[in-house]
RNA sequence: GGGCAGGUUCCAGAGUGGCCAAAUGGGACGGGCUGUAAACCCGUUGCGGAAACGCUUCGGAGGUUCGAAUCCUUCCCUGCCCA
């Protein structure tokens, strides 16, 4: 792809706003431009929803570009209120402190930092020894409270009520894109559309302060065709770090998802060819699963490397199956077939509970196919619950030793997708 | 600081002494139909128990009562109005 990044973002859906659609154009056309995109600390690990700036970075870093990722070590402390219902738990500082490194960790596997082409830093380290009337007198003259309360971003929030600490937050995100721009040259910060205010705000304060000219773009903030929040399930964030979501359950959140967003996730969170992306959303009927499946693959490969995704995908396609369109396995699935259960989460219990035999509610809990005993009965009385693919049609009966196969495990489903392998062990 | 209105189960929101584990809606989950999709239909939706039944929950702590989400005291929190 020899052409301006900008178009090829553009293209994949990346755009929200622009300050200066001609100007930031221009810029991502020519030289090394400086960029940065903030990353709150308000977890220990980012999910899926932060793959958007992500791959935003990736992108332009190929394009050569120079990425700034900063970690909100200190605007964490101080909470955005931006398009938020309410305002979020106080961390305090040592937590704040370890989620940074924790996601500065993180966001390496995707920026490879070496502190030229790709930087990371902290706010804290600027914003934590600011001085309050210094700061005042010298950023707070700039600000108008009328215009911030007429921002968009604020309006829940005075309904619902907005402490005086969360309206510094926008001082404090202008101030670090000020101190960017001062110390490295960054003349472009991107973020979510949420951040709207917030980055312009900075984009203001530059020009004010150093009468500089800074750029401002958004990613539109994704929500599933069926309207919930990108990365986010019933059951909790799809979270990027692998102890906290598993590559199979990372895999699978890709490829369960709506035949509407399969299109617009291939753009966004692979790096695949829009060609080939043009050629998979072609597909119809049952062979979008055959795009569904190519998304995920990729998706993960970027968060948890290539190996994991293949053994998610043989994972998948043993708990599942392979099937193109008309259930006929295509070539393309059959030739990158592999298929095996060893993959799939499993959880061993020593050889003598199952000669004894464990009630099913018991056994499907503990490997946290479902929430309590009480839901499992549930489920059987439902038709819910699964051992070996054969559904389960009371709770009386135990699972023990025989339900194990020839290769020694045995599959626990509850629903018909949440999967659970059981060995003896 | 003063006045008023509030804090209920995942969310919204009823309930104002026993019939309340708590209406209704949304969400979620399970089943059916499918393509590991959407839509639609049916069911479930605090925990333990095979069940009978028991236990914990209605901002926190006390109290009144045979009995409280519902009454009283006090504390914390939120919104609105006044300063």
């Amino acid at each position: 792809m020899s052409g301006n990044v900008y178009d090829e973002l553009k293209e994949r859906g990346f755009l929200a706003q622009v300050s200066d659609e001609e100007a930031v154009r221009e810029m991502l056309g020519g030289e090394p431009v400086t960029f940065y995109v903030g990353f709150d600390s308000t977890a220990v690990s980012l999910h899926a929803g932060s793959l958007v700036p992500i791959m935003a970075m990736v992108h332009l870093r190929r394009a050569g570009h120079r990425a700034i990722a900063v970690v909100g070590g200190g605007t964490t402390l101080v909470g955005d209120p931006s398009g938020k219902t309410e305002m979020r738990q106080m961390l305090d500082e040592a937590t704040i402190r370890a989620q940074g490194q924790a996601i500065h960790f993180q966001l390496a596997r995707y920026l490879h930092f070496d502190g030229k082409s790709a930087i990371a830093v902290d706010n804290a380290d600027w914003l934590l020894p600011l001085n309050y009337i210094a700061f005042l007198r010298d950023i707070g003259r700039h600000f108008s409270v009328n215009r911030m309360l007429a921002a968009e971003a604020y309006k829940l929030r005075l309904e619902k009520g907005l402490s005086f600490i969360e309206f510094n937050y926008q001082l404090l995100q202008a101030y670090d894109y000020l101190t960017l721009f001062r110390q490295f040259g960054c003349t472009l910060q991107m973020g979510g559309d949420d951040q709207w205010g917030n980055i312009l705000a900075g984009v203001d304060l530059i020009r004010r302060v150093e009468g500089g000219a800074a750029q401002a773009l958004t990613f539109p903030l994704l929500t599933t065709a069926s309207g919930a929040k990108m990365g986010k399930t019933a059951q909790g964030a799809i979270w990027l770090d692998a102890s906290l979501c598993n590559s199979y359950d990372f895999y699978q959140y890709w490829v369960n998802c709506d035949d509407r967003d399969v299109g617009r996730f291939l753009r966004i969170f692979t790096l695949l060819p829009l060609d080939e992306i043009r050629r998979l959303e072609g597909l119809k009927d049952s062979g979008i699963n055959e795009a569904k499946r190519v998304l995920a693959f990729e998706a993960t490969k970027i968060t948890h490397g290539e190996k994991a995704a293949e053994e998610a995908r043989a994972a998948s396609a043993a708990a599942f199956g392979i099937r193109g369109a008309g259930g006929i396995p295509s070539e393309e699935a059959l030739g990158q077939a592999t298929v095996s259960k060893a993959h799939l989460p499993t959880t061993a219990v020593p050889r003598a509970r199952l000669e004894a035999g464990i009630p099913p509610a018991e056994l499907f809990t503990e490997v946290g196919l479902t929430p309590s005993r009480r839901e499992a009965k549930r489920l059987v009385e439902q038709g819910g619950l699964y051992i070996n693919d054969e559904r389960l049609d009371s709770a009386e009966r135990l699972i023990g030793l025989k339900d194990l196969g020839p290769d020694g495990g045995l599959l626990l489903k509850a629903g018909k997708k949440k999967v659970h392998r059981v060995v003896a062990g």
